[in-house]
DNA sequence: CGTGGCAATATCTCTGAGGTATCGCCAGCA
DNA sequence: TGCTGGCGATACCTCAGAGATATTGCCACG
């Protein structure tokens, strides 16, 4: 049976005459009886009564003609689906993401994404940078930003374009006697009670913090440890000690804690945007985009990286 | 676009190997390329990844294939749910009867064909002989159940069988005088108050009773006057008077009454059952075919009456 | 008893689905 | 680096069948 046969049943159902519907359907009517009667003979039921007032579905047609119908509807969305689906104005766009990067580059993006593909699904799987490179390449992201570009296994398939530049600033409580400071020097950090993120997840800022301080041991002595940048200002506006952290922390601001550099001015391994390097889904194509529009200079790096339409 | 190109592509992406795929098809693997390309090209995008490690759907293929999928299984359901329409295992069957009909014939029918036929959806209305005719001839109910056989305009093309005779029998309180009596006179009647069913939907009945009280007038004098044979019966066990009835009363006994005949007997119109002389569904010979099955007699005047097949 | 409208049948045509043969491409390999 | 094998695409041919035209058969009309 062909979608032919169904578009028939429908028409005839519809105009109840042979001849008026097979103009409709743009043939002659010997070819539309004749496809009628083979689907009648492969249904194994008569589907239509032929009366002298016009032609009707029987019972068993009356049931034929719902499935069609539904099937034809099916046939017709298919097509719609695919091609939005090839447009990436649907499917889905899984991200890797560090907990800081909510701060920064994220909220416009995914504002602006969300407005502009509002029928794709954004799955939002925070993650530490050792993680991500390795998800991407299973297959189980889309794109991810990570700290860094990616290293290990599988990476040479990645590409990665950085798409900001950080370094370690303060957050201290406004009541703080650092608080009015235009900086922070490390010998006023030395005499305080710090605030730092927990290293495993990402131990290039760990790294970088022993770098600024000149300790070489792991622990940072004295030091609160917090999971995310949030707790790091929660702790800081508490008074618990000077917290340490991205820069990117200015995009949290919050009343009762201010931020101030910290000299000498201590780099933190770039925000990296990575991906795969072939087979981009629609809408990764379509999110890459957004991101070309909503930072230029990232834009440059990626039409560098990626070749369009790939 | 075709369902073969749906089944085509559905075979590629469940075999991820065109030559594969052809094979399960019946076909070579060139036409199944061809046929693949060309259904590309209509929906306008790519829908398979071709790679070394085997074919697979790109985005839009998932979302063009979850819908064939679908149209699919609309088809292959399309013949099947036509041809158990055919066989009258699916539909529905609308039957008109008079409330009374519900005591005798119906109950067995009924339930004998809710067994054999579960997917059938009855549609019951409760009607008075005089509406179901039209009611018929209009195609608004499939076979009704009657008081005598159908009279009006269009009645010649449809088509009645007596389902079962019936007389005038009494209904009394237990504790009624005549409770023990076999029968009760027509003078034993005149004595007493009587209780009948409302004449207005049934001329026929009232007749009757005209007949059997020897009265002229379309009033029976002094009686109680109810809408349906449980009524009757219920106010007779109450006391308040002589029940008069159709015998099929007899279906419904109820503690603390009983039913006596009445002399002389006094014939009903017969209970007629009636349906359209042509364009029976499926279902409405299923239905026959059951009662034919429940009532031998009835089914040879049934075979009398419709030819096979019609 | 024509007559007109409609679906079915007969017959032909030509499109296009499917077959065979072959090519082009690339990964794996010596 | 050329060789080879596997796979999809391309080229070309064949014939089944979708569709066109002409005609028939069958009633409900006047």
């Amino acid at each position: 049976m062909e979608a032919r046969h169904l578009r028939y049943a429908v028409a005839l159902a519809e105009q109840e005459h042979f001849g008026r519907a097979a103009a409709t359907l743009g043939i002659a009517q010997p070819p539309l009886s004749k496809q009628i009667a083979d689907l009648e003979r492969e249904v194994g039921a008569r589907l239509f009564d032929r009366t002298r007032q016009g032609v009707f579905p029987t019972a068993a047609g009356e049931a034929f003609l719902a499935r069609a119908r539904r099937a034809l509807d099916e046939i017709a969305a298919a097509t719609v689906d695919a091609g939005r689906a090839a447009r990436g104005e649907t499917g889905r766009l899984r991200l890797g993401f560090i907990a800081s990067a909510l701060l920064d580059p994220l909220p416009g993006v995914l504002s602006r994404f969300g407005r502009e593909r509002p029928d794709v699904r954004m799955e939002l799987h925070e993650m530490a940078t050792s993680r991500s490179s390795p998800a991407l390449i299973a297959g189980e992201l889309d794109v991810a930003l990570t700290l860094g570009p990616p290293r290990g296994a599988g990476a040479e398939h990645l590409v990665s374009v950085p798409v900001g530049t950080d370094h370690v600033i303060a957050v201290v409580s406004s009541a703080h006697p650092y608080a009015g400071q235009p900086s922070i020097s490390v010998d006023q950090l030395r005499q305080q009670p710090l605030i730092v993120s927990a290293g495993e997840d990402e131990p290039a800022v760990v790294a970088a913090l022993h770098a600024l301080l000149g300790t070489d041991s792991t622990a940072l002595g004295g030091a609160a440890v917090a999971r995310d940048v949030h707790t790091i200002i929660g702790l800081a506006a508490s008074g618990v000690g000077v917290g340490l952290g991205p820069s990117r922390m200015r995009a949290a601001p919050r009343p009762g804690v201010r931020f101030c550099e910290v000299t000498p001015r201590t780099p933190l391994p770039d925000l990296v945007l990575s991906f795969t390097a072939r087979d981009h889904t629609p809408v990764l194509r379509a999110f890459l985009d957004t991101i070309r529009k909503n930072c230029p200079e990232v834009g440059a790096a990626l039409n560098d990286r990626i070749r369009p339409r790939s």
